[in-house]
DNA sequence: TTTTTCAAAATTGTATACATTATATTTATT
DNA sequence: AATAAATATAATGTATACAATTTTGAAAAA
């Protein structure tokens, strides 16, 4: 109901993302641009083309005889994702604080800090969903604050392939002991790191931000330990090799 | 006379990232399909294919309404993407260092190392041409040290940016008062690098590769600065904004 | 039974025709 | 004359037909 005047091909993307994220391709095997179109229910033109942009997001892999297939994460793959996405965010820090940020975007980024406060002690008890919200909002700004387009646009890149995102399956973890303790103290850390980039204080943001994509770390690796146990609809889990 | 046998798409790509990178379609203007594809001899199928692949690569952008154009870099733009481009390759070369390296690729490290020196020292001065093949070696050497393959996946795409690759208009800058000299320094920079990834000192890597990056960035805007005078063909020079 | 060869089938790569949308030009109106 | 509307033109977006390649499967040979 939403594809209404949606391009073929932002169609396609949509759909096909979707679709690999939640596993649907699995096996390596390569995907058949017929059957695909045929199940988006578009032609093979615009497929081809979700297809390659997926291939450059890195969620696709081509095949050396022609077509594509699946690409397949290691749970490495998806640490190392996560620890260059906190370098690269790292980078936008200390670039922030070395140039300054206009007071305009300061105040922005003070306003999500508080509306995450608000999430974190609502009334009755936390607020997953605007907290996820306000965590990602945070984190945009973040890339914003460092006045180079070329960062901001590497750190989407490398936040969109699977589980890297600093919003990802944040709202399945409430299993993970102490996790409302964990959501203090990475807001502690957003502080911090505002606090920071308004300083000048280059070296310390850097520093400050590595150490927050950690927690992200931290919680991917519960996420694999106790994955049986836990709902297994997180978009991208699917795409991390068992073994 | 090298097109035989390659794709109809891999020419277009080619000889359409060329094009663009001699500045041929400056002007912000959208670049017609049905002329380009005309002028590179293939049809609009595979032209549109590696159009949307060098937008990508960040070389062309869209246009909200419809095709694309040539993307304009500032000085600013492309001094972030060589600093990016120390950023990532930092992180690499800590990865490595935290990491281990194995005993193999050390040797082919030293191996390429000992081809600068032999470069730097010929016999009838400076091999251009060798150290600039060698430099390249060393940093894509670097890049498979990370042991990731999203690292250095992302260093190959930083590195692919007008200009930011680690031998971009290496051989033009004779002109550079004590350029030999800095080139030594540059050597002994490397071999910093993989001392200290040797011993397993991931900071001092990281940090010594930032610096190394910063070599890049002096002879960036050397470069920038008595563009007038140098022979105007350097790849990528044409998008920098004159501004 | 295993391997090799060859042909048929299916799939991807490419070109092109068509539909749709944006742009340019002209005409009408203020 | 300047602006707005309308039409004509040209461009991109999409579908599909065709060509080239790969994959599959069967038949023949080892």
């Amino acid at each position: 109901m939403s594809d209404r005047n949606l391009s073929q091909l932002d169609h396609a993307l949509l759909e096909l993302r979707s679709l690999v994220m939640n596993g649907e391709f699995s096996g390596g095997q390569r995907l058949s641009e017929v059957a695909v179109a045929k199940q988006l229910g578009t032609s093979r033109t615009p497929l081809r083309q979700a297809m390659d942009r997926l291939v450059a997001e890195g969620l696709l892999e081509r095949i050396e005889t022609g077509g594509c297939r699946v690409a397949t994460f290691t749970r490495d793959d998806i640490a190392d994702a996560i620890e260059l996405r906190g370098v690269i965010e790292g980078t936008a820090a200390r670039m922030a604080a070395e140039r300054g940020v206009s007071a305009e975007l300061l105040s922005q980024a003070n306003a999500v800090l508080e509306g995450i406060d608000r999430a974190i002690k609502a009334s009755n008890g936390l607020n997953f969903e605007c907290y996820v919200h306000r965590n990602a909002e945070f984190h945009t700004l973040l890339a914003k604050f460092s006045g180079s387009a070329l960062v901001q646009r590497e750190i989407e890149r490398v936040s969109m392939l699977p589980l890297a995102s600093p919003s990802a399956f944040l709202s399945e973890q409430a299993a993970i002991p102490d996790f409302v303790d964990s959501l203090r103290y990475a807001q502690r850390q957003h502080r911090a790191i505002v606090e920071a980039i308004t300083n000048h204080e280059g070296a310390r943001a850097e520093a400050l931000v590595r150490e927050h994509a950690r927690l992200a770390l931290i919680n991917f690796n519960y996420l694999t330990d106790v994955q049986p146990t836990l709902v297994n609809d997180v978009p991208g889990l699917a795409l991390v090799a068992s073994t």
